[in-house]
DNA sequence: TACAAATAGTTTGCACACAAAATATTAAGA
DNA sequence: TCTTAATATTTTGTGTGCAAACTATTTGTA
């Protein structure tokens, strides 16, 4: 039975509330909540995007994001309008206000990641291991993928 | 502005819940949940334990783990109960069915290892270097730490 | 066209994660 | 000793994260 320090789940968790600890301080300037943020960022680099879009490019669950959004808009950052043409799909789109936040989020980054004082190509080797293990972990992708889920059976 | 890709939080926040997707259905055979089951780790590990020093080894907040080990109480696998010589402490320990958990989750962890598909000493190396991150990225210790907190002032 | 299946979002319920306030007990100083 | 500060834990309130149930719209098909 491995220790704790020897889980490598226990490192993703802990490192991952590690980054949100440190983060949210600079983020509170902003007025947002870590995955809020990370909405704006999605919506500031391409645009209007549908919810199940955001959803799919933020490995994020529909029901999270759903209230989250409305909180966005609460805060008079995004928008939300039903599609004329499919009255099914909601587009999210950012308001002026959301819009110039960019400026004012630019300099706080770089405010945090001199405040993160680590060498720049590490956080980027570590990323890039991270995102790895993501596309790597798991089942298999089969050619024609299982109708519903690849249950992890044995 | 880096894109969503670029981030390396992101890339944390990412790994750390396709993680808890993959491992929670391993999980559930044995009815507990993710933080649940790190906390049954360190006992395992360590044995009995304070609220205080469960919270420090898991870098946990106590106001998500007292409410947690009430839980782990209530299904009958860790006991809680207030030290004589300090009334303030609270020990929490393993019962018996706390402790022939163990069994079963050792087999179940080979299985997961065998499910996630990646050579192990990739598996290692992330971890270490998650490690690393959290050892090393924030504000450097102070020889006398700060009374209170070292913001992040500018 | 009528109707079942697929698609897109929302809602509900439970379990964290965390800040802030509250409670209880022990330690320390005047 | 009496009072104040420190320590240990619990409670409260907001915001996710996710499964499951639900609603509404559109598509596919007989």
């Amino acid at each position: 039975m491995p220790g704790l320090d020897n889980h490598l789940c226990f490192a993703l968790y802990a490192a991952s509330n590690h980054m949100t600890r440190l983060f949210v301080p600079f983020l509170k300037k902003l007025g947002v909540t870590y995955p809020q943020y990370l909405v704006l960022v999605v919506l500031w680099e391409r645009g209007a995007r549908g919810v199940g879009d955001l959803a799919t490019a933020l490995q994020m669950d529909l029901g999270s994001l759903s209230p989250m959004l409305k909180r966005l808009e609460a805060k008079g950052l995004v928008t939300r309008r039903r599609q004329p043409n499919d009255e099914r799909r909601v587009l999210v789109d950012l308001t002026p206000k959301g819009v110039s936040l960019r400026q004012r989020t630019e300099q706080m980054l770089g405010e945090f990641y001199c405040f993160l004082n680590m060498p720049l190509d590490e956080l980027f080797d570590l990323k890039d291991r991270l995102r790895h293990f993501v596309n790597s972990a798991g089942p298999k992708e089969t050619a024609t993928p299982p109708a519903k889920l690849p249950e992890p059976a044995f």
